[in-house]
DNA sequence: TCTTGGAATTTTTTT
DNA sequence: AATTCCAAGA
């Protein structure tokens, strides 16, 4: 990104309005800091501020910093800002998640883990069938060990940097036994199929650095300043790596809050950050205290509940915006009336005159599972939703069959990518031909393509089969060459027509057509993709294709500029803001889980998750419970949260749904401690019917200069996210469009409107086609080695290019 | 080899 | 409720 240089800040204008804790965080050069940074505390601004100093004002050059982040799209972002403040590229800085960071160093020395850099990155379901199938071949039933649970103890292990030899050594009980037996066999199975799993990303790299000196100190040299955001989710791999590359010249700055560690069940420990100072003797420690995103009434209840937790180093948020709306608690008599309850509460209130839009909205919960009651309830009032994780886009069944066939044409060993690929279409070729071929690759020390393609290790199959299996792998054959240069969607849409796939699908009936669509857009998804990402070598677009499409995080796929109602679990919101807040399910049993109570520290992680949850809220938060709610298909009956008990009455407005108030007397009589019961009365005049809206409205609005944006939108033209500066969640607030139902985007994306791309820079909009979601823009790009490309405007974060 | 229908079985969170 | 698993039949 380029601006013209009268935009470009002078060093110190970036240190105007910080705090004094701020600015010292953002000055410090030298030495390990740890900033204890409060929710909402703007740690994200310090972070990119200091980095933009390191860069302006001591002259460090960008690629000798390394950022951590936790999700790609915080990476984007912080990249985003940085060359805002610098007012250049920061080419070559190494900004990414671990997983992603891992993952490059492991590409570039991928020989050294037994792998080719071309290695396919196993996610949970490949990791699952090699491993049920390791399990079978040892005579280990998944009845008496359930696969999940011993894949689950062999990732503990390896977030633990637990190998092979030193598991088996710890394994005594039956089941680590032969936990201790799959791990073997499932490392020896990886390294086969030119594999690696999630947790892999992490280890890998790390046995690298432990073992070969000279590569420890070629990174050591490169990466002078380290900065590690979410510091308290790190676990024992990531912390690991972190003093390997930052323990010698201790410039690591790690970044995070106690309260907010929320992954401790994958391997987090918090106490990465409660010893810091330990790791890194000298420490300094700064702590963001100062909250500017939230009214004191969210803030006072964040932390009334987190002071509940003994487990911390303890921090009271002061606020600093304005007073706002109280909190309310809404109690509904199940999980329809709940999800009906915040659908009219959101179209009461953006109808009403708080001038909201409806990506202003977030609703949260603790199991993706609540998602589809809150889906029906907007879909009813064609209210137009975002849905974060739950089923990812790439989990679909028609998107894994092609990226099968992309896997395998990468990396011709992926044994897990050729089952999947032959199979799809139906070729004639079933369970016992495929045993077949495995056996005969097993035999041979193949990968199953490889022996696919030898005729003579086929001996006894049916003619029929083994002519379907020649011309499989041949097509393979064919893909890999052309695979080496061209473009992926190219290769996609070759692909598609050359399995018949659209045929395949066609035949499957109605839903079929769907799934067509969602084949188009994974096409279009993929003409996004660009060569290269950043100096990495040797690698085809597909490589990079194929990475980008595992390591995607769920809120990766957030469009800005879309104006939808965005739902999504609390683990999901880490790190996200939104003017208004419903946190729903606040049931014994739900939040926190049944299981959490048998543990003390499992239940303090379950409270912070509801600091979290609590903390996203910038004006008004909402905690909705339910009496009933159906859970496994089955109809339960549910108390308040204990969560909700522990906060004191005066704390919250309370309010019942009609259907509550009338179906739920019986059962609430029952509870007598319970303190919601005789609510509704107060509050202001009578609480009106259930869900309306109490726009007592925070008047103040925006309060301090770099605050909200609360109030401010309508107005003139859109102008949609151009508005540089001055506006801290910019991309958020901007503009959008009228309702014309879910296409929010149409609005300015048009056809002949110029418009402005990450990577692929200005462009015109030549063509448009699809609608909502899969609204797909042909855009003539400047740049003629770019040229035309199709993509996805609802993930291609388009801007408008202001002229 | 592939389809179909009934049974079994849901870890809660995710890179 | 919904997906996945398994055995028997086409």
């Amino acid at each position: 990104m380029t601006l013209p240089a009268s935009h470009v800040p002078s060093p110190d204008a970036a240190l105007g309005g910080l705090n004094p804790a701020q600015h010292e965080a953002v000055c410090h050069v030298d030495g390990p800091v740890l900033v204890l940074a409060g929710a909402g505390s703007g740690k994200t601004r310090v972070l990119t501020t200091r980095i933009a100093r390191l860069v302006s004002v001591h002259g460090v050059d960008p690629t000798r910093i390394l950022a951590v982040t936790f999700t790609n799209k915080a990476a984007g972002e912080m990249r985003e800002r940085i060359e805002r403040l610098l007012g250049r590229t920061t080419a070559g800085m190494w900004v990414g998640t671990f997983h992603a960071i891992g993952a490059r160093m492991l590409r570039a020395a991928a020989p050294l883990a037994g792998r080719s850099p071309n290695f396919t990155i196993y996610d949970e379901d490949d990791a699952l069938a090699v491993m049920k199938r390791i399990m079978e071949r040892h005579g280990i039933s998944p009845k008496e060990y359930a696969p999940k649970a011993v894949l689950a103890a062999i990732s503990d292990a390896k977030n633990a940097l637990v190998d092979e030899a030193e598991y088996a050594r710890l394994a005594l009980d039956p089941f680590s036994r032969a936990s201790s037996t799959i791990y073997n066999s499932l490392e020896d199975a990886l390294r086969l199929a030119n594999a690696v799993t999630f947790d892999d990303l992490l280890v890998l790299p790390v046995r690298i650095l432990q073992r070969h000196a000279d590569r420890l100190a070629a990174y050591r040299e490169r990466f002078r300043y380290i900065l590690v955001d979410e510091y308290q989710d790190t676990n024992r791999a990531q912390y690991q790596l972190i003093k390997l590359l930052g323990g010698a010249h201790g410039n690591v700055m790690v970044v995070g809050d106690d309260d907010q560690s929320i992954y401790g069940w994958r391997g987090a420990d918090i106490r990465n950050i409660l010893d810091f100072e330990k790791d890194f003797p000298a420490a300094s420690v700064v702590r963001l205290e100062e909250n500017y995103r939230s009214a004191p009434t969210i803030l006072e209840l964040a932390n009334v509940v987190i002071s509940a937790n003994t487990e911390r180093r303890g921090k009271t948020l002061r606020a600093t915006q304005p007073p706002g709306e109280r909190v309310t608690i809404v109690n509904a008599a199940d999980e329809r009336d709940e999800a009906d309850a915040v659908a009219e509460e959101i179209q009461a209130r953006r109808s009403g005159s708080g001038r909201l839009m409806l990506r202003d909205f977030a609703i949260l919960y603790r199991t993706n599972a609540q998602s589809r009651a809150m889906e029906e309830a907007m879909r009813k009032r064609n209210i137009p939703y975002r849905l974060i994780g739950a089923v990812r886009f790439y989990d679909r069944r028609e998107i894994r069959d092609l990226m099968a066939y992309l896997k395998l044409i990468a990396n011709p060993a992926d044994d897990e990518a050729f089952r999947r690929a032959v199979a799809v279409p139906k070729r004639g070729l079933g369970d016992t031909t495929i045993a077949l071929i495995a056996e005969a690759a097993r035999g041979a020390g193949l990968p199953m393509l490889a022996a696919a393609e030898r005729g003579d290790l086929l001996a006894g199959m049916r003619p029929a089969a083994r002519a379907a299996l020649a011309e499989f792998a041949a097509l393979i054959l064919t893909f890999r060459e052309r695979a080496r240069d061209a473009a992926v969607d190219e290769l996609l849409r070759t692909l598609v027509d050359a399995i018949r796939y659209a045929d395949h699908l066609r035949a499957e009936g109605p839903e079929g057509a769907e799934r067509l669509d969602n084949v188009r857009e994974l096409i279009a998804g993929a003409a996004e993709t660009v060569a290269d990402e950043g100096g990495e070598v040797g690698l085809t677009p597909l490589d990079h294709f194929l990475q980008r499409a595992t390591l995607a995080a769920g809120v990766d796929g957030l469009d800005p500029n879309a104006d939808a109602v965005v739902m999504m679990t609390m683990h999901n919101a880490k790190g996200l803001e939104f003017p208004v807040v419903f946190v729903t399910g606040l049931e014994d049993g739900l939040f926190p889980l049944a299981r959490a109570y048998d543990d003390p520290s499992q239940l303090e992680e379950e409270r912070r998750l509801f600091y979290v949850g609590i903390t996203r809220a910038e004006r008004k938060l909402f905690l909705t419970h339910a009496d009933q709610r159906r859970r496994n298909g089955e109809l339960l009956p549910s108390r308040p949260s204990s969560f909700v008990a522990a906060i004191p009455r005066g704390m919250l407005d309370a309010r019942s749904t009609t259907r509550a108030r009338s179906s739920g007397r019986a059962f609430l009589q029952g509870l007598a401690d319970h303190a919601w019961d005789d609510a509704p009365a107060r509050g202001r005049g009578g609480s009106g019917g259930g869900g309306r809206s109490s726009q007592g409205g925070p008047g103040a609005g925006r309060g301090g200069g770099g605050g909200g944006g609360w109030g401010r939108v309508g107005g003139t033209t859109p102008s949609w996210g151009a508005t540089p500066a001055r506006q801290p969640a910019a991309a958020r607030r901007a503009e959008a469009a009228p309702e014309e139902e879910q296409s929010q985007d149409a609005a300015v994306i048009v056809v002949g409107a110029r418009v402005r791309h990450a990577r692929f820079g200005a462009g015109t909009i030549a063509e448009l086609s699809g609608s909502g979601r899969d609204l797909k823009a042909r855009i003539d790009f400047d740049d003629e080695s770019i040229g035309r490309k199709t993509l996805v405007v609802a993930q291609a974060n388009l801007e408008r290019e202001w002229e």
